[in-house]
DNA sequence: ATCTATTAATAACA
DNA sequence: TTGTTATTAATAGAT
């Protein structure tokens, strides 16, 4: 679409190539951006350079995400790592969170490349800002799951105090028990099932 | 681009939005084997729609090919290096705060790796904390580099503010001297190195 | 779907 | 890479 009609086959000249290469692959990012705005869908692309160089975009949450849900899209596909993902069942809860930290990371490290790779190398206060944010979401997040974690310990130490609590009556009963007949001038020993050492 | 400007954001008529949809789709797909065919490129893409339905095209091989390859290479350590190949000394006092920030983004990778391919799946209560710290760590450099720019910014209005009172200052002595010598019957209209044009 | 007036993308060049 | 410019390609709005 410039200075000249081109023909739909690769470009052999190297240097052509490889300037049409950044210019149409800027071009198709953004125009999956302006897609997934402005119909509210849910874009992910992945483009291996002729050298295997990876460069990806995904709209919404994380390309982690879209694969994932691609896969259910998708029952006849099951790669590996869909295999693994769907192993630790025994911990669902957990999961979500994981997932969510994942997403921030990528959030991050979006804002991190675009901190070297854009404008003049530095960000703006505005992308700070919103850095700032994603770590505070981020934070409180991991809070939550540490509060969840130490909500559930402290459930199960409650559970075990109830236990204890309930053996301990249990053995006072005895002893008291004990007691009381020891008062009745000891011939209770024959009421035990235990062998006493003590003549 | 066509019949006027659109903005980006997202499209409320619905059916606008759809033919906006299907057409910028078609659209997508085709720059994106135009892209794969020129510059020998292996390209995939998936939209999903706002009600959920999943259109994808892979260039060359399927689309779990794709999917496979996209999990062998690591996402996270390419941009890593993208990065890394930037422009470095442009910012000499920032990169200071940027190895920091890559530094804690590698921890808190590991961190997650730790959760997936460690025991159970979880994060322990203490490696928890561990990644709560390091946010907190984070957030300060964020902070940090904020208030720099915000001071730098400070600072600058303050210059400006300097320049422009001593203009001022300048430019009122002129005017007072200019009343003082109408004052003084006005032959003084000579020692002006400027043409006035009031006779 | 199909048809244009316009805008957006980009090939060639620097 | 990045920017500029002459052209082509994509597409918004209408039919």
């Amino acid at each position: 679409m410039a200075r000249g009609k081109v023909q739909m086959k690769r470009i052999e000249n190297p240097v052509h190539r490889q300037v049409t290469f950044c210019k149409r692959r800027a071009g198709l990012l953004k125009k999956a951006k302006e897609l997934s705005v402005l119909c509210d869908a849910e874009i992910g692309v992945f483009i291996f350079s002729a050298h295997g160089k990876l460069y990806e975009m995904a709209t919404k949450g994380t390309m982690q995400g879209l694969i994932e849900r691609y896969m259910k899209a998708n029952p006849a596909a099951q790669t590996e790592q869909a295999a693994m993902e769907m192993q630790p069942a025994a911990v669902p809860d957990a999961n979500e969170e994981i997932n969510m930290l994942k997403q921030e990371i990528e959030i991050l490290q979006k804002g991190l490349s675009y901190m070297f790779g854009g404008g003049a190398g530095t960000m703006t206060l505005n992308e700070l800002l919103l850095l700032e944010k994603h770590l505070e979401i981020w934070i409180y997040h991991i809070r939550s799951a540490k509060m969840d974690i130490m909500f559930q310990e402290i459930n199960l130490l409650r559970n075990k105090e109830g236990i204890l609590k309930a053996a301990n009556k249990y053995l006072q009963d005895k002893v008291e028990e004990n007691i009381g007949n020891i008062a009745d001038f000891g011939e209770i020993t024959t009421n035990t099932d235990y062998p006493l050492t003590i003549p």
